[in-house]
DNA sequence: TATTGTTATACTCTATAACTATA
DNA sequence: TATAGTTATAGAGTATAACAATA
């Protein structure tokens, strides 16, 4: 995820965002972004972990929990490098959240396995963060948070204009 | 705007994103972000500005135009601290496309004025972003888009719910 | 005293390059 | 040779604190 400490953006004044400006997407998912942090990190203080640990957390164990995903092919389905994932395991093993356990037919891999602490965790971290995204999407009510997500999937989903589909 | 060369997040596998994270505001936001900011890059490069300056001049300049705004006020717009307007106004000033004068009534203040050829650089960066949002927005229709949009600033527009609204 | 612009500084997030060990 | 994990490092972006000029 990315709700992290340094998601400041001062505090929007009244009457605000101007007009022009609210025409650029890029200044709309920006403060959106931004906006969605500010309602997450106090509901998330009490919580052992942060919001991009949840992504980690969501990655590794998903829904079903049944797979067993090494480092490398977490960092890919979170889209952030295998570096950047060290520091975060890192992180969620010291916690005693995830365990490291070299992958017995490849011992260059790690499979990063959630702990029973770790799906603790997660459960706590999820109903959180879900409820957050709800008070924050009310706005738009319940069918327009529905779209409203259901949109930003499609353009996720949709094949980069650089790499078509090779 | 965000569009800057550090949005880099490696490019996502096919059959991204997986069902987990899909659930997840933060991460849509996110790479929403991302993926529109490596739409915007290419599309820029041959532009003698980049998407965080075309925000400053759009907050500056605006599609009336009539305004003269000082740094603080494109601060308060643009929701960035006014020390980092400082230096995006440097840039701007150092590529003749605005100007600092004092203003004459206060003279702390520095009212920013945007050049004939900061004029010409807002409206060629304009075309040319517009085009790229209506092509990263096409998976969703025209009229998808247009809702897509009025529900990130029917997201901001809303009062923060820490600071209902004194 | 308070505010605007400024500078210096620090912090977060993230990637790139280079190294180790395995394959 | 190529790949997974690791480490060190660098860079972008942004904020906080302190200072000067002005109000």
């Amino acid at each position: 995820m990315s709700g992290s400490a340094q998601d400041h953006t001062p505090a929007p004044p009244d009457g605000w965002p101007p007009a022009a400006l609210a025409e650029r997407l890029s200044f709309l998912l920006k403060h959106a972004q931004a906006r969605f942090a500010e309602a997450v990190e106090p509901a998330f203080a009490p919580l052992e972990i942060d919001g991009r640990e949840l992504g980690v957390l969501t990655a590794l164990g998903g829904p079903a929990g049944g797979e067993r995903l090494s480092q490398q092919e977490a960092a890919q389905r979170l889209a952030i490098d295998r570096t950047t994932m060290v520091a975060l395991i890192d992180g969620l093993e010291d916690k005693g959240l995830v365990q490291r356990r070299p992958d017995p037919r490849d011992r260059r891999r790690n499979i990063v396995e959630v702990t029973a602490a770790g799906r603790q965790a997660l459960d706590r971290a999820t109903a959180v963060v879900e409820a957050v995204e709800q008070r924050f999407l009310a706005p738009l009510g319940e069918d327009g948070a529905r779209r409203f997500k259901q949109a930003l999937v499609a353009l996720l989903a949709s094949p980069a204009p650089d790499a078509p589909d090779d």
